[in-house]
DNA sequence: TTTTGAGTTGTTCGA
DNA sequence: GTCGAACAACTCAAA
């Protein structure tokens, strides 16, 4: 007897599966398997949110394996060990794999594959997370990418990517049982359960992402170019963490966009069904994109990818009280207080809102923007080493494509702008609810009856701005200029 | 090799 | 209220 392991990573899906596809098109009777091994992560293993979501997506794919016959192995520990020993058990003659980019996991996964083979062990890797891999996408030079426009631009040139993958038709289960930890087991659930806003706002699982795309596709692509931009607002595809665990695959929602663009683009606002599937596809592009650099910058979560901002004159924060301040939604500045606030109970983030904390903690507190990639490491539900890393070196300007070191976010102007009815910030920081909108964002301007009549003292219900906005915005612009090569 | 146009998401100020 | 300019200079990618 003989068998054939499918190892599942983060691809935590049946359709559009190629090492599941290829797995199967063997013949062989299938070993699905997780191993947990955080430690494989170097020093990005990840966070609670994300562990959490990790949880019930396994029991969703333990679930969905099951209905057709499999029983997903579970095990912990070193992943080539586990791997040699299932082999060696269940006498399997091959491995099948979906690749995953993050530095520590290439190199991991290199070495196990060149072992097993050493040993006649058939490995393959498969694309199951990418419309095109980093490598594949090269300048006229040869080079990689640095911007995002030509990136994409060439991205596009190539044909379409392919359509999805089926579920396999026969899927068949080894004879003897092998053993099998539980999901519990793994110890991914925090010890104090705090994770009922998480339960409250998301459903992992592969089923879960698939109604969201539909829904998505069909309810908001349609004015997605607008409503991408309003936090209120359920504009966004809220795609981000069932992709990033794969649970759903870029080619499925290539291909779901095309086509109801196909219907919904012949109705009569076509424009902007054309506006907004091309706006919602260069999101998708933005993803690849932050492959692209990762992989080419093995160092891009850690040091800034302009070597200037090496020497940039960040604040003193003793006992990080200025960092704890932003990460508590304690700043004084609502629409700042209500994202972190929304990050924290639901594990996600409006993607404005993230451009304003990010702005507002790098350039007026100047507190490094490594530390706010660490906090949404550890509490952002789809957080996701390329993208997280991506979007604090655009913000803090240090990164390829970046904001240009002038564009501070005011965050009272954002909030007057993209939360003009205050309704975000009132559903957030409730102790400002009773405020008239018009004074919500920027509390401390209101007249002094008006906040009296909304049961609001400054510096007692809600804090005082922590710092002076029009102040801290010369301070940065001052400090960017000592990074200035000289003329 | 040199040149050229472009580059996610902003704010403020003054006319 | 609206509009254009200034906020710098640099880097990238392709012609």
């Amino acid at each position: 007897m003989s068998a054939v392991i499918c190892w599942f990573r983060r691809d935590l899906r049946l359709t559009d599966n190629p090492a599941l596809t290829a797995a199967a098109d063997t013949g062989l009777p299938i070993i699905p398997v997780y191993i947990h091994a955080p430690d494989e992560a170097g020093a990005w293993a990840p966070g609670a949110a994300s562990n959490w979501w990790l949880h019930h997506s396994l029991e969703q794919l333990k679930g969905a394996l099951a209905e057709r016959g499999l029983t997903l192995v579970i095990r912990q520990g070193d992943s080539l060990a586990t791997l040699t020993e299932l082999i060696t058990t269940a006498n399997a003659q091959a491995v099948h794999w979906n690749r995953l980019y993050e530095p520590a996991y290439t190199a991991r996964d290199t070495h196990i594959k060149q072992t097993l083979r050493t040993q006649g062990v058939d490995v393959q890797s498969h694309n199951a997370a990418l419309l095109h891999e980093p490598w594949t996408i090269k300048t006229g030079t040869g080079g990689d990418y640095k911007a995002f426009t030509p990136f994409w631009r060439a991205c596009r040139r190539l044909s379409d990517p392919a359509p999805p993958l089926p579920v396999p038709a026969s899927l068949n289960a080894v004879k003897t049982p092998l053993h099998s930890d539980s999901v519990n087991a793994l110890g991914l659930l925090p010890g104090r359960d705090w994770t009922d806003g998480l339960a409250a706002q998301w459903q992992p699982g592969e089923a879960s992402a698939q109604a969201q795309l539909q829904h998505f596709v069909q309810a908001a692509m349609g004015h997605y170019e607008q409503g991408r931009d309003w936090p209120s607002q359920a504009g966004t595809s809220r795609l981000s963490a069932h992709l990033h665990f794969g649970e759903i695959g870029p080619r499925q929602v290539w291909q779901a966009a095309q086509q109801q663009l196909a219907q919904g683009g012949a109705q009569d606002s076509q424009a902007d069904w054309v506006t907004g599937t091309d706006r919602f596809l260069s999101e998708i592009g933005w993803r690849e994109f932050a492959h692209h650099v990762l992989f080419h910058h093995p160092d891009f979560p850690d040091q800034p990818l302009n070597p200037r901002f090496a020497d940039f004159p960040w604040q003193a924060d003793p006992n990080d009280q200025l960092l704890r301040t932003w990460q508590q939604g304690q700043t004084g500045i609502p629409l700042v207080d209500a994202g972190m606030r929304e990050l924290y109970a639901t594990g996600w983030m409006h993607n404005r809102v993230r451009m304003v904390v990010g702005s507002f903690l790098v350039k007026n507190l100047r507190l490094p923007w490594q530390a706010g990639e660490a906090w949404f490491w550890d509490t952002l539900v789809d957080a996701d080493m390329a993208s997280n890393s991506l979007g604090w070196q655009w913000v803090a300007g240090s990164g390829a494509d970046a904001a240009p070191y002038f564009r501070v976010f005011n965050p009272v102007r954002q909030g007057e702008r993209f939360d003009a009815n205050g309704d975000y910030v009132a559903h957030w920081v409730p102790e400002l609810a009773g405020l008239p909108a018009k004074h919500r964002h920027a509390p401390w301007e209101a007249p002094t009856n008006i906040l009296s009549d909304a049961g609001v003292t400054l510096g007692v219900t809600y804090p005082q701005p922590m710092v002076d906005l029009k102040q801290s915005r010369q301070d940065a612009l001052a400090a960017f200029a000592q990074i200035k090569k000289p003329s």
